[in-house]
DNA sequence: ATTAGCACTCTCATTTAACGAGTGCTAACT
DNA sequence: AGTTAGCACTCGTTAAATGAGAGTGCTAAT
């Protein structure tokens, strides 16, 4: 474990280099931060530092600069969260003040919002299908025993799908069938339809069809939808002057596959998590950092949201950041979704 | 008018240019293109050139490089179309292969070839929906007196919008009035919809509630949709390699509205345009050209899309890919719009 | 244990010089 | 008269040289 001196150093050093971008030297230090000390303590107590796998150089004879492990320590036992300013929360909460009735205005507005106010990229992952919770389905049929359904979710996410019947049904069939799904499976989360389907559906006398047909709509392409904005705040960094690794960045961050990959993986904790550099365990954005939460719909958690920057990153303000926008769309997600009800 | 030699030398450089990123000299061009002229004799040609305003000079003793003019002669004279490579356009047609049922599958896959295939940015406007044919309208009743809206188009867009009705309608008249619509204005432009709410509807004994409901339905926010792909190929030019610059053109292209509104000027002809440079007649983007094509359902045009990359563009190539691709989507939209009647 | 001092290292910005591509002009050539 | 060769000149690019500055690591003194 760190001493105390050690600590308040590393923080220094940490601190120092998030707000300059320039790796920090000892005397740097001993004027900025009243420590108490000369440089020469300093700098023994930054070899030790070094040794220890928390700082780095990038050459003899430069400053040192946090390696992730640095930053882990920083974020996890020194950092103190900085709060939003006032005005920055009036900003966000103006963000949200006007009527959203769709999804994906909200997710529009929010990974504005978090690239706005972080000044780095922010992204959002839309509710996931499968978690939601199933409220109305509509069908309309087309022609060629083609069928436009429409299905509404409790968070008021309304997704379409063409569907190609092999055979053409006839309306009454389509009717009976809609009203049994209406009545019968309002309020279930998506994922245990399926199961509804496949038990219920296949015992009862309806034709094999109509079973194949409920499969396709309650079945989606797994791509979740992921929202970013701010891409350009990227290049505002000093650290991405440099335009080959420049552009490497860019090409993952245009892969949503990519990224939707690394957010989706199961969280371990509650709250705000932090992925610094190389634990995103992705070679593409190993210099990013990446802070995120969970939002919810009535308390369920249904998607992420989060800050994708450099690794130098204002993790103070940025935590801040993220869990207030977190919790404020979760409130306006589970508004929604109670002013979503089908009537009648 | 330029005689014969003045032609082939400013062809000689345009051509140079485009593919080399690098000021042309007069040796190079005797080198490189058999004119059978020395040096010299280039050169004084190139002098003129320059003094027309077809040339243009970055410094003394540097080679020349073309101004928006030159281009523009070379784009309308000069340059002969090159056609896609076989295997470029199998590459394309294979992108469509697959069936796609829906607009925005369609949309996503052509900014994506438009990108792949000219290592420039491609970028498509969806369907404008004033002009698309009206053929289906579903209703569905939500709390709160809130109605789903799912509009379909002859081109099988989808359009879904929640409208909030000030005082709750029974189902029957909605039912009444949905088959009003159906039956009478299937076929219709939208834009002529409307008028026909404004006439026909307020005449007839509906009440204003229902007509405002209507007209709601029928009006949406203008933001017409626009799909960029592979913006990073920007990168890829050597001129772009000056951050500053760079960086307000990534601004510029995240800025839909300033793309939308240039692409949706007036057409003054058919077939291909291009924009070079200045004649975006947009700051931000005077750096770059823009190839664009409409395409259309049934024949009649619906929106544009097209490749935007540096004013150094490979013309002769994206031209023939700008009108290769249109020619594309247009047929499968036109599919697409005929197999989306609806049914019954 | 802490600190002052000092030699040493390495980067970065600046200067300098050489280089070369390209021009423009003139005079010779066909 | 148009074309070409020759040549001086310009200017940007590149590479090497230089010096300043920041920072370290070590040693010896406090």
């Amino acid at each position: 474990m760190l001493d105390e001196r050690k600590k308040r150093i590393l923080g220094a050093v940490v601190h120092n280099y998030i707000t300059t971008a320039v790796p920090v030297g000892s005397r740097n230090i001993a004027k900025k931060y009243k420590l108490g000390l000369s440089p020469a303590t300093i700098r023994n107590c930054m070899a030790d530092l070094e040794e220890l796998g928390y700082l780095a150089h990038p050459h003899t004879s430069a400053g040192r600069i946090p390696t992730d492990k640095g930053y882990r320590f920083y974020v996890d036992s020194l950092m103190e969260q900085e709060d939003l300013s006032s005005e920055e929360k009036r900003k966000i909460e103006k963000e949200y003040s006007h009527k959203m009735n769709r999804i994906d205005e909200i997710m529009e507005e929010t990974s504005q919002v978090l690239s706005l106010i972080s000044h780095y990229t922010g992204l959002i992952l839309a509710p996931n299908l499968e978690k939601s919770i199933f409220h109305h389905l509509e069908l309309v049929s087309l022609e060629n025993g083609r069928i436009l359904s429409i299905l509404i979710t409790g968070s008021g996410l309304v997704k379409n799908k063409i569907i190609e019947a092999e055979e053409i049904l006839p309306e009454e069939r389509l009717e009976e069938i809609l009203d049994l799904i209406n009545d019968r499976l309002s309020n279930l989360p998506l994922k245990r339809i399926k199961e509804f389907i496949s038990d219920q559906l296949k015992i009862k006398t309806y034709s094999v069809k109509i079973w194949e047909l409920m499969n396709q709509i309650f079945t989606w392409d797994g791509a979740e939808e992921l929202y970013l904005r701010g891409r350009i705040n990227i290049l505002e960094q000093p650290e991405f002057k440099d335009l080959t690794r420049t552009k490497s960045i860019f090409q993952a961050l245009e892969e949503k596959r990519l990224l939707v990959e690394v957010l989706s993986r199961p969280t371990p904790s509650e709250g705000v998590r932090v992925l610094i550099g190389k634990e995103t365990r992705c070679r593409k954005i190993r210099d990013l950092s990446l802070v995120t939460s969970t939002y919810s719909i009535n308390g369920r958690p249904v998607g992420i949201l989060g800050v994708i920057g450099p690794r130098r990153m204002e993790y103070s303000k940025v935590v801040s950041l993220v869990d207030f926008t977190a919790k404020i769309v979760s409130e306006v997600l589970t508004d929604l979704s109670h002013t979503t009800k089908v009537y009648g």
